[in-house]
DNA sequence: ATTGAGCGGGACGAAAATTGTCCAGCTTGA
DNA sequence: TCAAGCTGGACAATTTTCGTCCCGCTCAAT
């Protein structure tokens, strides 16, 4: 750390606190505006007299603003969080928890975003963000992406920028399969991208759950077999990472299906790839899609998945995610993430 | 200011001025050590409740130790000084107070220090420390030197680094009187500069408020003519700036002197000339010294005066200083130029 | 050897700030 | 039209801060 906020920080022990303190309130306000004490004071795990104390400052400071409906970050507001942003990413400790995960799960890159997307559900649209400000860097090197569906897939297609249009960009759907509702579906999120950045779309529609007859003819379709060689000639995979429990109560699966979750032990999902916690595949979903060994050769991955309750997921899955891969999640699975690996390491 | 610092202080309000004054607080502390509540609280001019407060958050930061003998600074805390000084100036609103008395003096430099000489003693060491440095960087270029005398002047002469030695250096009394008690003459304090960094002196011993004759005779001495020349050929003259009130009081000067330095409202003092409130000359002391108009033909003239009971005189002075002056002062006397100068712009 | 000034730390009642908790009156969306 | 959620005001209870005094100690000057 600079040796000048070190010596601040000596010199005034309790800044640290009261900054991020501060600083988690305006942030917070700033994605659940319009927003009340009370409700503040639940998602901030403050007691309302001192979110009012604070809130009363930010006030004074012209940083928030209080309408009848709830508080508000005022444009000042906003240009202070910008401008704290990357200090507080030291001092709260984010760039060294990045350090940790990196070597936690062998990879080279991640991307933590403050805060935990379970209690805030509008941190999911600033992973979004980041993502597609990630995925944009590789467009003029990287035309052929394989994206799959999710609701933090969906976020990312929000926040891709309109501005710059690319027309030879290809996005491909990473299954062919339906499996949610149509709003998640890798088909209708491949685009969604397209059409943000005026690139071409490739889709698949193939039921899930084939039978294994069936599936076996339909992979020597010509349409299909042209779909798998784009597999094999994709530069840059951008997935979200199920937490296979929560996929098995919510998603209508085939009762078999459920019971091949359960009894393999299922923890995560991605690309229709079921694993358990050492990253065994213990189940996949039989319907056109990437293959594992094609996600290995592309050149960049984004895995994309945040908020505690993913931690465990994205562990299972990270047992054999290739190297290239970066992600990006937030606070809330990162502590998680660290809490369960060096719990184990002390046993 | 930096956008970061702004956001910071946007955030914490508080902090400005809870940083300023445990920085002065420590400062004093380094400068008076040991010392005691009572006696800090009245030099930092705050309540003994609030140093004790104050102090007790310090100690437990391990940057001052309480012994029986008074408080001293720790290494911790002498780190803590420095990494924040630069960061202080701008704050405390030196840096910018630079820039106003560069503009009321009509002078490129000035040098603050923080506090107030007449108030901590200590601070003249640190405005000699800082002299010292600003002189020893003219040393490779400029080699004859001018000096005054003056409790000043001695400062800065015991602040002189006696590491780089340089033979090639030559220092004159700027002054051949005596004036002064032996230990502040300029003299004396030739003989020290010369002495520190190994150079030759050149000093003249002569009596003050000679009789108009005896002046004319003496001036026509060849020892006194080749101090005449050396005068011509300085490189750099390093003065005091005296107080002409001050001066009356404590020396024994003649009651001649005194009254006509009263009755021609002599105001400020350096190398034997005196200034009324208009830079006017007002008197003279009659011995060999430098003339003005050989202080005017110096590359560089550093200028050395601190205290707020300064103000009037330093402000006097720069009536005539040449432009190429520099001035090393303190934040009290800094003070009191600024707000003697807008009082009078409000009327 | 003695003394006294100056020191840190303990103590404590008075005063001030903080805190938890209400409520009135408002807007807004259903 | 109603209910939910909001702000800002209020206030007693509690905690913290503040001013002040004292004690025992050290150390330098006498």
């Amino acid at each position: 750390m600079d040796p000048l906020t070190e010596a601040k920080k000596k010199l005034m022990p309790e800044m640290t606190d009261l900054l991020k303190k501060r600083y988690q309130i305006l942030q917070t306000i700033q994605m659940e505006e319009p927003i009340g004490r009370r409700t503040l004071s639940e998602l901030a795990g403050m007691t309302e007299r001192d979110i009012r104390k604070e809130t009363d400052l930010l006030r004074s400071q012209q940083l928030i603003e209080a309408k009848t409906a709830g508080m508000a970050i005022s444009p000042q507001g906003l240009e202070v969080l910008e401008a704290l942003k990357e200090f507080m990413r030291e001092m709260s400790g984010l760039s060294n928890m990045e350090k940790q995960l990196k070597v936690i799960l062998g990879i080279s890159q991640v991307l933590i975003l403050p805060q935990d997307s379970d209690d805030i559900p509008a941190v999911k649209t600033k992973i979004g963000k980041e993502a597609a400000r990630l995925l944009e860097m590789k467009f003029p090197l990287h035309k052929k992406i394989a994206v799959t569906g999710g609701s933090t897939m969906a976020a990312i297609s929000k926040e891709i920028s309109s501005e710059k249009r690319d027309r030879s960009l290809q996005f491909i759907a990473a299954r062919g399969g339906l499996g949610e509702d149509v709003l998640h579906q890798a088909n209708t999120i491949a685009s969604l991208f397209a059409e943000k950045t005026g690139g071409a779309v490739k889709t698949l529609y193939l039921p899930d759950h084939l039978s294994a007859e069936a599936y076996e003819m339909m992979m020597r379709e010509p349409v299909i077999k042209e779909m798998m060689e784009l597999y094999d000639e994709t530069d840059v995979v951008v997935h979200g990472i199920g937490n296979a429990e929560e996929i098995a109560l919510h998603r209508k699966s085939s009762p078999e299906e459920v019971e091949m979750i359960r009894s393999g032990g299922a923890v995560s999902e991605a690309f229709g790839y079921y694993f358990d916690n050492e990253g065994n595949v213990v189940y996949r979903i039989r319907t056109a899609g990437i293959q594992m060994e094609q996600v290995q050769k592309a050149r960049a991955i984004l895995a994309v998945a945040g908020g505690r309750s993913k931690a465990k997921a994205i562990l299972s899955y990270f047992n054999i995610a290739p190297r290239q891969t970066v992600l990006i999640t937030d606070e809330g699975a990162a502590r998680k993430i660290i809490e369960l690996t060096t719990k184990q390491e002390e046993f």
